[in-house]
DNA sequence: GTCACCAGTGAACTGCTGATCACATTCGAA
DNA sequence: TTCGAATGTGATCAGCAGTTCACTGGTGAC
């Protein structure tokens, strides 16, 4: 009930642009050395301007990490859900992850770097998804390598997203495709399985 | 000529203690949350105390972080001109930084993470001799995978060393010996090569 | 037109932490 | 024993960066 919130005046989106702007520049610089000044500047408004949005310089990296998670998290719940095997499942959700990283590579290696300088009860939250996550693979995993523990299935999955994000920090000048092909190949192979075909998996992931 | 050094007197290896201190700490909870006071307490001495031992905060993690490398270039050097031929060089290499993550583990931890709260010119210098350590992994690769244009082999190693660190990040619970070996088979699954028996490649290690 | 309100500003505050310094203590050498 | 350099200590400094706050100006509703 009630109207819609009379939303912003002045820049609609202004909240976006700062996210955008710490992502960027705590990616390059990491959080500590980025001021609310330089994120202000970048988004276009003065430090303290950026209290109008967020509570503090935490809740904008929580928002961040938060934002990523979620793009992970809900593209392997629809993958998990509907995927008539665990073949297709499995190669779906490492070509999901390898479009993230892609897609959001500074806010995912921020994700990476910067979970100490949250407070103690946000970090927990976030590892707690993290180990969610984990586990939708390792589920999907366990039935096709029953030759591994179950601590060992955890541990090939954990390598495997490792290989996947070894991309996130440094820049290998490869096109984007031909990367993307070679991460899928080392995924798989670091999971022991071989990838199910493209066309199949990928009508499970979400395309924009 | 000359005596070598009066050595210290209270404590022999104070310098190397708050080394210690300082990884383990910076591990858990990144290096800005850490204080002087944290240090020295774990070291046994007061904040300041520290400052005899150390120009900085920086030039800490600076020791720390040449250290890691210290170890792994001199493992590759070893390694590169000592083996016999490129299959058995690149499964010692792979076994090297295995064994260095694992005996290491905090310091290549904190590498990994805190590289951007240096100074730059000493941030250049570490990532230079990153850059040399993985060109000794590429230069061993290239014969062995002549279907990979050059950024391809690179991606390659990257690959599987991420695939290797992955294991700093989460607590696996699997006997030390076991995890060795699944990430040796992940590695060198990344790196598209057939691992050499370990006892030829394991003559080229330093053990310790 | 006017009125309330929201986004943005800039100055000022504050707490924290790395760094300094003068002083105490201890050990080794002469 | 005595002297001096190496360590360690506690108080203090200094500056940065996150946060607060009073104020301004533009916007949309009525």
């Amino acid at each position: 009930m009630a109207a819609p919130r009379p939303r912003s005046q002045r820049d609609p989106d202004r909240r976006e642009r700062i996210l955008v702007a710490a992502a960027q520049l705590v990616a390059r610089r990491g959080y500590h050395t980025v001021g609310m000044a330089d994120i202000g500047a970048e988004a276009g408004i003065v430090g303290s301007g950026i209290y109008r949005h967020f509570d503090s310089k935490a809740a904008i990296l929580i928002a961040l990490l938060d934002q990523v998670m979620d793009r992970l998290q809900s593209g392997a719940a629809r993958i998990v859900s509907a995927a008539p095997d665990d073949e297709i499942a499995l190669s779906a959700l490492v070509r999901d992850h390898i479009r993230v990283a892609l897609q959001d590579r500074s806010v995912l290696a921020v994700y990476h770097r910067e979970v100490h300088n949250l407070p103690e009860e946000e970090r927990r939250r976030l590892r707690r998804r993290q180990r969610h996550y984990i586990e939708d693979w390792v589920h999907v995993l366990a039935p096709l390598r029953r030759d591994l523990a179950d601590g060992e299935q955890r541990l090939a999955v954990h390598a495997a997203i490792g290989a996947i994000q070894s991309t996130l920090f440094f820049r290998s000048g490869l096109a984007e495709a031909r990367l993307a092909e070679l991460l899928d190949e080392m995924a798989h192979a670091c999971l022991g399985v071989t990838p199910a075909p493209r066309e199949r998996s990928e009508l499970l992931m979400t395309k924009y």
